[in-house]
DNA sequence: GTGATTGCAAACCTTTTGCACGCCA
DNA sequence: TGGCGTGCAAAAGGTTTGCAATCAC
């Protein structure tokens, strides 16, 4: 029994993948299901356990391969994280994220306020922005001891 | 010949060992030193080769085992990155962080505006926050095909 | 002196790679 | 049918651990 957000929107999959070239495989599918289903940034090992349940004869590699075919697409992205594996999420609006230093437990959140920061002139006319985020750290409700 | 920043403080260094019950060994300083002369955000295996050539007896364990000490005593901090290796960074005065998404390559940035942001209440009241910072990321100018 | 720290080596975990088979378009 | 995608197995890369010798205090 999968928690599924509402997020899961196997048309907007679809049109992603035939536009990148990418093939619909059954794989793919629950792949793309399980993120859309997942709120804690989950590893590559994560997704591949949680899917085995329903999908036995997957192996690790697809799941590991496959999250990085979507992050490329744009359809996942990789969760900056303090190294340690990598952490994907849905690619969704523009959220910000609260990280514990202590259990790596990364909550998102929205700010209006944050979403209207302005990139500083000095990164504007160097580099190409294509994402912008806001990262508190600090000890989770769970690890204040 | 190290190319050095003036941000070497030996002074500060020796006290915040000193406070947390830390030996002040030559290897600590070496690696204190070589991270305070690097702008680039290191991994442990970078300034462990670094390290080598001026401290060729020391092994990679120190470096590793040392650098998530100055973490946990606040010396330095591990920069959030897209997994793999580990990043570590002098920690300074508020700074933000510009991340190529094809190279890895870290740029730190100021921004007074960015300085200024309010935690949002959701956080604020949930969480011990401890540090606040943009995450920018795309594709540097080196980067740019 | 003595307990923290180091260096070494092995273990561990995650990610990447090469290849043959199978399946989607 | 053709070629992309998958599963398997091995390799590679990075981090952690246990222990004996060493060094800072």
């Amino acid at each position: 029994m999968q928690k599924q957000q509402s997020k899961v929107d196997n048309e907007y999959f679809a049109a992603r993948c035939r536009e990148n070239g990418l093939r619909i495989t059954p794989q793919r599918m629950a792949i793309y299901r399980m993120l859309a289903g997942s709120r804690d940034h989950p590893s590559a090992d994560a997704v591949f356990r949680r899917i085995r349940e329903e999908f036995p004869s997957i192996s690790y590699d697809t799941v590991n391969r496959t999250l990085l075919t979507f992050a490329r697409i744009g359809l996942a992205e990789i969760v900056d994280g303090p190294g340690g594996p990598r952490r994907f999420d849905l690619r969704t609006e523009d959220h910000h994220h609260f990280h514990c230093r202590k259990c790596g437990r990364i909550v998102d959140f929205q700010s209006a306020d944050y979403d209207r920061l302005q990139i500083p002139s000095e990164i504007r006319d160097r580099f190409t922005v294509l994402d912008k985020k806001v990262v508190l750290s600090g000890l989770c409700d769970r690890c204040i001891s």
